[in-house]
DNA sequence: CGCGGGTTTGATCCCAGTCAAGTCCCGTGG
DNA sequence: CCACGGGACTTGACTGGGATCAAACCCGCG
């Protein structure tokens, strides 16, 4: 019994993909289970795996490499998320999944989906809706690299991060979540450089602290006033 | 009988996500047509919308706002897309989604794609499909925006888009596709000032002229080179 | 003819990338 | 036990790509 089966799973804020219940059907489906070390990889870019996961514990990245040998990691893998499902469907994964710290996986096969896609209509739904999740997560993300300066990424980052992780149940009584990444993987993910991500940090430090792998959020508020999160409304469009 | 249900629709490049036989057998399914202006919208973000779409004519933006008054083009709208079954999924439009030249879109219900799902799971099959595709290019996009510079940036983007108008047959016998966008709309896909995406443009010109609302590329390889698109494998992975 | 939206080009400034040390910490081996 | 080395983090100095400001220019249109 894995703590994301026994844990408050909810769909929080868009952020929680699988309910427990979901999770316990899903189960079925199953066909083996993944221990990772740190540093370790899951899929690499461009296999044509045969297999999709959802990740239970530890957390991992998804990175893109470039030619010039820059690296981006396209998306942060926390308990609870589904992991390769993209790679199983469009032909060759788009991105490398590595653990950061030490990771369980649970693992479907790609032949299977299809059998619970008949079988199965409502969860076949929810997979794209888990899809649709991603994609809108995706969009902010992009949002984020496109329009906001460095000081307004990492503040993004950093409350989205603690949001997702409090969601599923990490957050300890002292309110700090487990964050078990290396700086260079929050700058690769903003697009910014090692140095500059450090410098934002330590100007963030009021704030928000991140050290020994544990993150504390100390003024949410304040954070999400210079993140400044994108308007539900476009500007020129009556409030209601 | 639109141009999209006749000329040879196939999975090209990833960009096209539905076939001719696929869109005949969604045409059961839709609820109605949706002609647009150039600047109306077909949706606005947060809108809980009933209806997704698939563009069959004409070309349009999907935008977010951000609380400062910048926009962020997180995709293009090209004939063959589908739009806004993110929005229907995940509870609340991301984006919201213009019109740049006259479209004509056809609207299928939320509410039925259920009933979809229940009685024809290799169509389902084929959404989350699709929507891992839409997953797959928004990848690209984020390593594109954190980690390229404005040259490859937009040698990128004229790359992207010309294969995929090309991809629909939309290519005259001159080579152009159609491209009825502003400036302003690639500088904010990009990430860029319009100011700086405009002298970017001159410097590309060579290779790629952008004029009156047609693209030409004279020289792709020369673009590509420069775009440097992402490595399939990991730098330090044994090619095979 | 004048107006407004889109495009082009030049001048200036600053955020963030790069280079280069230096610190802290932990694991390894003499 | 301490010396050494390597990996992550920190900090300062310098530089440059791209943002910003400003001013034309080029249409189509009322």
């Amino acid at each position: 019994m894995h703590p994301c089966q026994t844990c408050p799973l909810r769909r929080h804020d868009l952020f929680m993909p699988f309910s427990a219940e979901e999770l316990s059907f899903m189960m079925k489906f199953r066909s083996g289970e993944v221990r990772l070390a740190p540093g370790e990889v899951l899929f690499h870019e461009g296999d044509e795996s045969a297999y999709f996961y959802t990740a239970l514990e530890g957390q991992g990245v998804r990175v893109k490499h470039l030619l010039n040998g820059e690296r981006q990691v396209v998306n942060l893998i926390f308990p609870g998320d589904v992991v390769g499902l993209q790679a199983s469907l469009a032909g060759g994964a788009s991105s490398t999944a590595i653990a950061s710290s030490p990771m369980v996986l649970c693992r479907f096969e790609k032949r299977r989906l299809h059998e619970l896609y008949c079988s199965s209509p409502d969860r076949a739904y929810a997979l794209t809706w888990i899809a649709a999740v991603e994609e809108h997560f995706l969009g902010e993300t992009i949002a984020t690299l496109g329009q906001r300066d460095a000081t307004q990424r990492v503040a993004w980052a950093l409350l989205k991060i603690y949001n997702r992780l409090s969601a599923v149940g990490l957050a300890q009584e002292a309110g700090d979540v487990p964050l078990p990444l290396r700086q260079r993987d929050l700058a690769d993910a903003m697009g910014l450089s090692l140095v500059h991500t450090n410098k934002t940090l330590a100007r963030l430090r009021p704030l928000a602290r991140w050290e020994n792998g544990r993150l504390w959020i100390s003024d949410a508020e304040a954070l999400a006033e210079i993140a400044m999160t994108d308007c539900a409304l476009p500007p020129d469009r009556p409030l209601l």
